[in-house]
DNA sequence: TACAAATAAATGAACGTTCATTCTTTTTTT
DNA sequence: AAAAAAAGAATGAACGTTCATTTATTTGTA
């Protein structure tokens, strides 16, 4: 218990340090050895918990992307109305954006670079289908437009990942009152009138 | 006059064959060694044009970034109505993020990483202003929602990167139905109604 | 105009450094 | 004492950049 315990407080921190360092400097310019600086081990104790380097970040990836949709979908249930539902969600995705600002910069950077495996993306999309199926639900009810999921996401979720990197930069700063008008804005895109 | 010539072909071949290279591997994985080998010159000899690969990549960005703005700017005037306006910035923006994939898809990169200098960064910015003065009388007329400029570059221009990238992964194909989707959806998210 | 001298542009090879990864040894656990 | 985990040192490859030299162009002179 006490070796597995050990193991998997060292793997966190790897993970943890990969996360921090990665934003901070991007994939190619983080080495392994500053990894294992930051996480308080050998270099070649990395091999022992990761293949190699792209397994590592492949792996981070995938944890810190489930962490993000258990997040979001932690307090919604199916019986909800679709504008609630979708409020609900909208919500804790903002919650997770603008205040778990280490994890959700480093989904941007991934998912925004070459820097990860196609099959890893894959893999953490799947996690997002409640929040499709919601939305299938509001077209069939006539309450969402009938567009693509790729344009009901580009509209209400994505918008928040430009928001958590320009507040990151020190560029805005986004406080509730601005929470309200850009849940507004999504809302306003997508629904039928 | 020849001399000059030369010169300018050699500089553009370089820029053309960094934002390739940096667009299929990212900046850290992509080599001074291939860049030369893509734009046919010795490695040497971007030093004749360059300082270093940091300032090859600034360069780059800023003249990218003025070559989208210049396009998403061509055919507004300032004697148009805000709708109108909007309308016709919005849809060479798209125009320009859908159809010219590899500088969109490098401004993208850039905007999304820690590759770039903040110096150069603000540099890029700068551009926009026609687009904020045009929200600014919005705002005035009572025609567009009364909040941050943020938040309105987040729901209407914002996507469009979103799309782009998914389009070009083939995740998604956007056509001209998509298009016009996409441009009321972000205007029914700021407009004032 | 013809031709050398001077300058600029361009090159391939080489340098020093850094990196991911592996190897060998030491420490810890069972 | 045996086995597993961890460490640090070592390795070879790759990188950005520089250097010594060659090639091309321009300028000055007769």
């Amino acid at each position: 218990m006490a070796k597995l315990q050990k193991s998997i407080d060292k793997r966190n921190a790897l993970i943890k340090a990969t996360i921090t360092l990665v934003n901070n400097n991007g994939f190619h310019a983080t080495p392994m050895s500053k990894i294992a600086k930051m996480a308080n081990v050998s270099p070649a104790t990395i091999y022992l918990y990761f293949e190699n380097k792209q397994d590592l970040v492949n792996k981070a990836y995938i944890e810190v992307k489930a962490a993000f949709t258990a997040y979001a979908f932690a307090t919604y249930t199916e019986d909800m109305s679709v504008k609630e539902g979708f409020e609900i969600i909208w919500k804790r995705i903002a919650d997770f954006k603008l205040n778990k600002c280490e994890e959700a910069l480093f989904l941007a950077q991934c998912d925004n670079t070459p820097m990860i495996d196609e099959s890893s993306r894959k893999e953490g999309i799947k996690h997002l289908q409640p929040l499709l199926d919601l939305w299938q639900r509001g077209k069939e009810e006539g309450i969402i437009k009938p567009i693509s999921d790729y344009l009901l996401y580009a509209y209400t979720i994505n918008p928040l990942s430009f928001l958590m990197i320009n507040q990151e930069r020190g560029a805005c700063a986004i406080d509730n009152a601005h929470i309200e008008d850009a849940y507004q804005a999504a809302w306003d895109s997508i629904q039928l009138t």
